[in-house]
DNA sequence: ATACTTAATTGCAATATTACGATAAAGCAA
DNA sequence: TTGCTTTATCGTAATATTGCAATTAAGTAT
């Protein structure tokens, strides 16, 4: 044992739970806030913002680019990323319509 | 190695990834949207629900408690556990503000 | 060609997560 | 009390993730 049962899942759950998998590590969350704030493609020096070795900025690099949410292209020597707004889109609707369920009860909950 | 390294980011992006952690597994998202939809306290009956053995649903419970995300009370023999809803929409608030903002850029990107 | 720059990949160690059988704990019923 | 029900915890195995040194690959320069 060790791995998700995924077939045990509707196709929504487990791509929710990936989406999230894709954002659940603060160096991603880190690379997204750079690239957003940003606002262009950045090539490179996101080894020196974080304070990761480059291997390790290079695979979140690659699990963000895998899970869409990012894009890179090659320039010259070196590779630039930016959000792909499309995907980053999809993932702010359906975080926002799993989340939006409870807005009625406010309240105290129920127990 | 293998730990994330936490002391290097701040507190805001180790909130929200820890966050989505907490809802980055099917079974956990199935647990919630049961919650949501039933709107009351469920006792008991997920483990029928969902396919994972006993023990596995009730560790997923202990991490969406330790989440703040629901709260559990005994109630006799058994537990029943609902939606937290101040949590829950903390949740909401800040997975939206970090999505909202590149609502502007929703043309093609830049690369 | 050689040297340099930048990023990806490989390989490995440390840690975390997922899953469940077995067991324990806690309440209810006879 | 004993037995039953329900949930939590323990222990362990399988798998996944995180991180980085070392290396490779691919481009640019001189």
């Amino acid at each position: 044992m060790g791995a998700t049962k995924t077939a045990l899942f509707s196709k929504k759950q487990n791509e929710l739970a990936s989406m999230a998998k894709a954002i659940a590590h603060p160096a991603r969350i880190a690379i997204l806030q750079q690239l957003v704030s940003a606002n262009t493609c950045i090539c490179g020096d996101l080894v020196e913002e974080l304070g990761l070795a480059q291997p390790t900025i290079s695979q979140h690099l690659k699990e963000l680019k895998q899970a869409g949410i990012i894009q890179g292209t090659v320039e010259g020597t070196s590779v630039c990323y930016c959000i792909n707004p499309l995907i980053w889109n999809k993932y702010r609707a359906l975080f926002n319509s799993f989340f939006v369920a409870v807005k009625s009860l406010d309240a105290g909950g129920c127990c």
